[in-house]
DNA sequence: AGGGAAATAT
DNA sequence: AATATTTCCC
């Protein structure tokens, strides 16, 4: 997919580019991504972190040197410190997921099941909710999002005091080219994003993530399945402040319930997507979700309806006419309380024969009270994707003397992570240095500043270089010997 | 602007 | 394969 050999033959390359004062560094490397390679680039981030001078350091590196710093301090600092660590080690866990999916290619997400989401009958009380106005694709600000295009927004999430802008030139060592698919671009611009979703690559359902804070409610609606509706947050909530890629939506049951009232109160004639956004009073959703939905539930529609209607004239249509198959269902009430199959029918279908008869435009029942219950279609009801997404960092690490990252984060490693962790399957990220392995690395670059830098990789050889140089437009070739950070 | 459907992405 | 998002056209 977003395979760096499209651009260049060679294995990787390497380039080093000094401008004025500062020196970006941009480094391609082969997937997949191996321990020492990550090592080493999180030594470049560290060393120079420690090395730049104080006026040069950049703003995005500054965390990292904080971060660094107050390690080296000992972990005997308060809450408040700690807080902070536990914070950066997020950056680097997010820096670190989106170059997992960069060099993986390895592209199943489970869906992050609607975090963001909020039904207008309060799942949560509290103040999380404050995260979830900020940031949520609001119906005013939704909208706008919606239509901005703007790629550069990255990692506003990682440090209030950097622009975006700022980070993704400074930290951005490993990354795609410039002349990136636009799904290569989203990979990078909708780090968050990758957060959530990357936890289980291997099956498509999610696991609940220990390491993004997250609430998660019993819906009262729901019934053995106890599906989670999860309103997750994280802490920091200016984290993933209005400047990302829409976070994609879960139709869960009840949001799917709630659609499909709104559907049934407007009519066909009415229902369009903004009034039933209207009506759905889910905040968060935007238009867009709700004609993304439409669409899909008319095309369902069309697809059961005429079978139904034929099978159903077939078996009629000698005997007495009725026009219109508004049949008499059978008793759903029986549907509420038979267990459910541990397989979800999409849109109800699939299941009893009358079960996706919720027709369209059938205004005065309410089959949508049964197949919008049984509408959804997690394999394993248990696991529904609810559940967040886990990033890196999924489980309690080995607890590393100097290193107290995996304490700073109570509400990571809260006690669902363990529920959560041991179901993440490893065949999932082979791939890819493991998490774990990941995480040791990342803590071995940061707790370890002092280490020389590792020649580590290749040296690039002076075409790829220059090529690198000259497609990028610089012709004044920096003067050899300042290669390093 | 916004609905709808096709094209894409995950 | 299914579902959600994005894009395109009207």
């Amino acid at each position: 997919m977003n395979d760096l050999e499209g651009n260049t033959p060679c294995d990787f390359k390497q380039s080093l580019l000094e401008h004025h004062d500062e020196v970006h560094s941009v480094e391609f490397l082969r997937k997949p991504l191996s321990e020492d390679k990550l090592r080493n680039i999180w030594q470049h981030v560290v060393h120079k972190a420690f090395n730049a001078r104080a006026s040069i350091l950049s703003e995005s590196l500054k965390p990292v040197k904080e971060s660094v710093v107050s390690m080296l301090q000992l972990q005997t600092d308060d809450e408040q410190h700690e807080s902070r660590v536990s914070r950066d080690i997020e950056k680097v866990s997010r820096f670190v997921d989106n170059d997992h999916e960069l060099s993986s290619g390895n592209d199943k997400y489970p869906a992050p099941s609607t975090p963001q989401l909020r039904q207008g009958t309060r799942l949560l009380d509290d103040g999380d909710c404050q995260e979830q106005t900020n940031c949520s694709t609001g119906k005013e600000s939704g909208e706008h999002e919606g239509e901005s295009k703007s790629v550069e927004t990255t990692c506003g999430n990682l440090n209030a005091e950097s622009t975006p802008q700022q980070r993704k030139s400074e930290i951005t060592l490993v990354r795609e080219e410039v002349e990136s698919t636009p799904q290569q671009r989203k990979s990078e611009i909708t780090l968050v994003k990758e957060e959530v979703d990357i936890v289980d690559a291997s099956k498509g359902e999610s696991v609940a993530s220990p390491h993004t804070q997250k609430r998660k409610v019993l819906s009262n609606t729901d019934r053995n399945t106890k599906a989670l509706i999860k309103v997750g947050v994280h802490s920091d909530s200016c984290e993933i402040r209005g400047n990302q890629k829409k976070i994609k939506v879960d139709w869960t049951p009840e949001l799917h319930k709630t659609f499909v009232k709104a559907v049934e109160q407007l009519g066909i004639d009415q229902a369009i997507p903004s009034r039933i956004l209207e009506l759905m009073k889910v905040e968060g959703l935007t238009r867009h979700n709700v004609a993304s939905h439409l669409q899909k539930y008319r095309m369902h529609k069309r697809q059961i309806l005429p079978k139904e209607e034929r099978k159903w004239l077939n078996l009629r249509e000698r005997s007495y006419c009725v026009k219109r198959p508004i049949m008499a269902f059978p008793p759903y009430h029986s549907n509420h309380t038979l267990p459910l199959p541990p397989v979800y029918p999409m849109w109800g279908q699939s299941g009893s024969p009358t079960a996706g008869m919720q027709i369209w435009g059938s205004p005065g029942y309410p089959f949508w009270h049964t197949t919008a219950e049984n509408w959804h279609w997690k394999p394993f009801p248990g696991m529904h994707a609810d559940a967040w997404g886990c990033p890196v960092l999924p489980l309690p690490p080995p607890q590393t003397p100097g290193f107290p990252y995996s304490q700073n984060m109570p509400s990571l490693l809260n006690a669902d992570a363990v529920d959560h962790t041991f179901t993440m399957p490893q065949s999932s990220f082979e791939h890819y240095p493991a998490e774990e392995v990941v995480d040791k690395v990342v803590k071995e670059a940061i707790s370890k500043p002092w280490l020389p830098l590792p020649l580590g990789l290749k040296p690039p050889s002076p075409d790829s270089v220059l090529a690198e140089l000259s497609r990028q437009g610089i012709s004044n070739i920096p003067p050899k010997g300042s290669n390093s950070c």
